[in-house]
RNA sequence: GGUCCCGUAGCUCAGUUGGAUAGAGCGACAGCCUUCUAAGCUGUAGGCCUUUGGUUCGAAUCCAAACGGGAUCACCA
């Protein structure tokens, strides 16, 4: 927005200095809060041309640019900073012709075609909250690949076979007398869940039996009767038995069921879903033609192995010697009908850093099979969420449950709004959709908020805030403006604003004003992060930033071309603050 | 052991890709509701940016080493 001042500052050392440089090496900064000024711009790069000291050449490149730019008020010079301040009639301008717009953010469409994939679960176990995390980046780096202008498209790759599931399904037919979901009354995915539980549980009992009878721990864990059961059963899937597919397609009905009700809730979806039962075929296809072009081995034993200790990491299993797929089978078999199906030159994987390593491999490998899409493979890697203790395992039931969880946040949003007596006025299908959006809008932030990059903490002992830097923040911002708004309208106000009248702004004004006009910057620079955090940071800026603003000066006091101005600044903030908001998954009330 | 990631206020995190006196929130303390929603605003206290070297006009940021924490290297997924 103010790059065109780089341009001036490079005219600027032609004239003054006949010095050519580009103008985009130009150091343009935004003026500490301590100093007078809007953006600096660093000098002292341009004192090895000048001859001249910091500070004459800042004071040098000012008086030129005073002279160019009629729209340069005043500048300073501190040391080698020229901190530069526009007109308010400039900002004035900027800012109107954003708010003519029809919406906040216009989408210049580009030509490239994108696939983020997210959440793939397993379909052994219910979603906990790393899946959360998993899901909400997933969807809010969605959106912002798709206000970037990509062709976006999501994706769910859902782990439906393998020997995961077999645990399940053994400890089923054991121990579960045929219960289902209806008469457990319990969520699919919680009642599967419980039985991959039982089965670790069964599982270790047999691995201490053989233990005392004598063994040692590696044999009694490849010998216990029950972990023998699930490898002949996922052997027995693979040929097709059908006993087992009827039995596995009825306990996958009930996890699907129960995690689109999860999904519903989190308010994410997908345009297409992969299903590893569907893709793994295809991967062996592929083991096969590398292993005749020879970029695979094959052992002894019949399993087929990638040796890449000549890219630094070690030999990879691709194919078991029981000629059964392992985990990266599949995904190589993905990859290739993700680009067959969608023609994407991006693939995106939203994956825990638990998993650099797998997709080094996979990459190399597409790469080493000359595949046209291995340059395109990106693993997005997010940290995981770890509690106080350490790690969730589902295994350990050390996990936060992701229904439990959004339940909680949604009852403490009831409760903090009715104990505030904020719940006047509203229909009861209105007050659950308020205290849905609130609840959700500060699990969803708080998640968010934080790089996706880092490892995040969460204490379930500390109740997530909805107070400060949080989603219910921004939302009640969102919420004040539009309270105002209505007043507005009550009073008859002007309907349209015209801000052709020039006034001065005061700081808290120009601020926000300043801060409104990034919005299309910081879109771009979290598309080229992939990084929520970036939006939900500005957002929070934004909130706050209004809510200084909003302290000092009323909006309806004010009079004549102020009051419009105003009005239209409140009215330009919410759709900003709705936006922001949307683009990381979160609903903006327009009361609470 | 090899490889990779991380180390900023008591706690949870930012830090505009190398710029000025390192910022928020929570927690603590002190103020502000006859005035547009107090889920808010203002102020105070709190820092050897893990340590040590190096690169340069300038380092929390880049490089190297040490120390501390984590991940991964499965015929699990």
């Amino acid at each position: 927005m103010l790059s065109f001042i780089k341009n001036e500052v490079a005219a600027a050392a032609q004239t003054l200095f006949g010095q050519t440089i580009d103008a985009n090496a130009i150091q343009l900064n935004p003026t500490p809060p301590e100093f007078k000024g809007d953006c600096t711009i660093v000098v002292f790069p341009f004192t090895k041309f000048s001859k001249l000291g910091p500070e004459p050449t800042a004071t040098a490149i000012g008086n030129q640019l005073k002279l160019q730019l009629p729209t340069l008020a005043d500048f300073n010079v501190v040391k080698g900073f020229l901190n530069l301040t526009l007109s308010d009639e400039f900002w004035l301008n900027q800012f109107q012709s954003k708010f003519n717009q029809e919406s906040v953010h216009q989408i210049t469409p580009n030509d490239k075609r994108v696939m983020v994939e997210y959440s793939s679960p397993n379909t052994n176990k219910p979603l906990h909250l790393g899946h959360v995390r998993n899901n909400l980046l997933g969807h809010a780096i969605a959106e912002i690949l798709g206000a970037a202008g990509n062709h976006v498209i999501k994706a769910n790759l859902i782990n439906d076979r393998g020997i995961h599931i077999c645990k399940s399904m053994i400890a089923w037919q054991k121990f579960g007398n045929g219960e289902t979901p209806a008469s457990a009354s319990m969520k699919g995915d919680h009642l599967v869940g419980k039985y991959y539980v039982l089965f670790d549980q069964a599982y270790k009992k047999e691995i201490a039996q053989l233990i005392s009878e004598g063994k040692t721990e590696d044999e009694a864990k490849a010998q216990a009767p029950i972990i023998i059961e699930a490898q002949n059963m996922l052997r027995d899937w693979e040929d097709g038995n059908e006993a087992v597919l009827t039995l596995w397609k009825t306990m996958n009905e009930w996890v699907y069921a129960g995690f689109n009700e999860t999904y519903a809730k989190m308010g994410v979806s997908f345009d297409k879903m992969y299903y590893e039962s569907q893709t793994y075929l295809l991967g062996k296809d592929i083991i096969k033609e590398g292993l005749e072009s020879g970029v695979f081995f094959q052992k002894p034993d019949n399993s087929v192995w990638i040796d890449l200790t000549a890219d630094g990491l070690d030999q990879k299993l691709v194919q078991r010697s029981d000629g059964t797929s392992v985990y990266i089978t599949q995904d190589i078999g993905t990859a290739q009908k993700k680009y067959d199906d969608f023609n994407i030159d991006q693939s995106i994987y939203v994956v825990g850093n638990e998993q650099d390593y797998h997709f080094k491999v996979l990459q190399l490998i597409c790469k080493k099979l000359n595949k046209p899409y291995a340059d395109g493979i990106y693993h997005m890697s997010y940290g995981m969420v770890e509690l106080p203790t350490g790690k969730m395992k589902s295994r350990e039931g050390t996990v936060v449950d992701a229904d439990d969880l959004m339940k909680e946040m949604i009852e403490s949003a009831k409760t903090i709004t009715e104990s505030a007596g904020k719940d006047q006025g509203f229909s009861e299908r209105e007050k659950s959709e308020l205290y849905n959006d609130i609840g959700l809008g500060a699990l969803k932030f708080f998640l968010l908020k934080i790089d996706p990059k880092k490892k995040m903490l969460f204490n379930p002992e500390e109740s997530i805030d909805f107070h400060g830097f949080t989603g219910p923040f921004v939302q009640y911002t969102h919420a004040r403006i539009q309270s105002i708004l209505r007043k507005a309208n009550d009073e008859n106000s002007h309907a349209s604003i015209n801000l052709s009248e020039t006034h001065s702004l005061n700081n808290e004004e120009k601020e926000l004003v300043m801060a409104l006009l990034q919005l299309n910057n910081k879109i771009k620079e979290a598309a080229d992060n992939l990084s929520p955090a970036i939006i939900a940071n500005y957002a929070y800026q934004i909130a706050k930033s209004f809510n200084t603003f909003y302290a000092e000066h009323s909006v309806l006091k004010a009079e004549n071309t102020q009051k419009e101005f105003r009005l239209a600044l409140a009215t330009y903030t919410a759709k900003v603050l709705k936006y922001t908001l949307h683009l990381i998954g979160i609903n903006a009330p327009n009361k609470m």
